[in-house]
DNA sequence: CCTTTTATTAAACACTGTTCAAAATAAAGT
DNA sequence: ACTTTATTTTGAACAGTGTTTAATAAAAGG
């Protein structure tokens, strides 16, 4: 066989995401094959390998495009207020609502590792490196008096520890009550670590009321 | 061939458990294979499987194993201090130390999901719930006034949170600067969650919103 | 129209976990 | 001691996986 001009390279590639993401809707990552991905988009395996380099790199195509959604969303959510421990709020339970929606979405996103050999692509690396200012943003309204550094690192403490408590309620693996969700899980975190992280470094004087 | 007497079932099943960590110190878990795990051990693909039933309920059996040993960690981290703040930053630093010496161990533990028809066994959710009644002692220490709940919710919000740290620290996904470790993020966690939980919750409910 | 280039694929390869009938040993019965 | 029964272990077969590659068909260039 050969040419074929149904789709560019660039069509095929986006067929093939939506086609993960499509099945990554209703059946874990785990069921996924590449032989089953091929079918699904007429193509024959080979051609999927040689179009992304290997499944790990199709893989990892789909969970940029992942990440590009819930950078979209979280954005959204961003503009809808102006004080600034809503948003972290916001964004923190956008966040949850995401990988809540789309479990095997989510878990793929973060538990499929490539090879040691190849590293992780620069743009992947950006994409997360993105969140992150949007996060140290927020800090910096909270608390203007704050130094870079604090704010780096509270935005990593922010983000990681939402982050496990996004994981674990996907995994089911809080054994919590019916009354302690993800949500309230999430305000508890921020009120109680934001309420202290923005006294805890001005400074510079400046008490807020 | 047939019956040989080299290994009662119990010593079978601790030898393939000890191979599977073993294995697991230096290389990934998506490098394993039960074929390979028989050649380790000198058994049959075959004989490994009607002993844990699948090669998914052999990975389950190693995890279990790893939740034990973490479980012993934590407990003998927690008797070399009475505060109990003091005894939560040591167990949540047991915790990464464990990540970060066993990462592929770790990553195992969390990342390997059973189909879904068949259910996470019962010793499996007490090992875990376990954990939680440890912290939640803590909790209790540092605020005996607080309600049981409170604790309940408490608990699953630090843990999630140092677990989050655990996990992207493992994965390497926090892309923080050098000053920023997952030690001090866990400090800067507990400090200010704890600082500001053990105040807020001699009235009752009293979240942000 | 013929040649060159390029995209596509079927087939082969080396794996994977799982099933199962055959085989070999241990235990029980006589 | 010998036979029978029961049980453990396995090799071979099966259906699946990702990847490589030589053959092929179609488009592009001259």
């Amino acid at each position: 066989m050969a040419r074929r001009k149904d789709h560019s390279p660039e069509e095929l590639k986006a067929l093939v995401i939506e086609a993960v993401l499509g099945f990554l809707q209703e059946q874990p990552a785990q069921k996924l094959s590449l032989r089953q991905l091929a079918k699904m988009v007429g193509y024959s395996p080979g051609t999927l390998i040689n179009l992304f380099g290997s499944y790990a790199h199709l893989i990892l195509a789909a969970n940029a495009k992942t990440l590009d959604l819930i950078a979209d969303k979280l954005k959204k959510a961003l503009v809808s207020t102006e004080d600034p421990q809503s948003q972290l709020s916001l964004i923190a339970l956008e966040y949850l609502s995401f990988a809540k929606q789309h479990p095997f979405q989510w878990q793929i996103l973060f538990e499929h590792h490539l090879a040691e050999e190849d590293e992780v692509p620069q743009w992947q690396l950006s994409r997360i490196d993105g969140l992150f200012t949007l996060i140290e943003k927020c800090l910096e309204q909270l608390n203007p008096h704050s130094q870079e550094d604090e704010r780096h690192k509270a935005s990593r403490v922010i983000w990681a520890a939402v982050h496990g408590i996004c994981t674990l309620e996907v995994d089911n693996k809080l054994f919590a009550q019916d009354l302690v969700t993800g949500e309230s899980m999430i305000n508890s975190l921020l009120s109680h670590y934001l309420g202290s992280w923005k006294k805890s470094n001005n400074h510079q004087g400046d008490e807020q009321q």
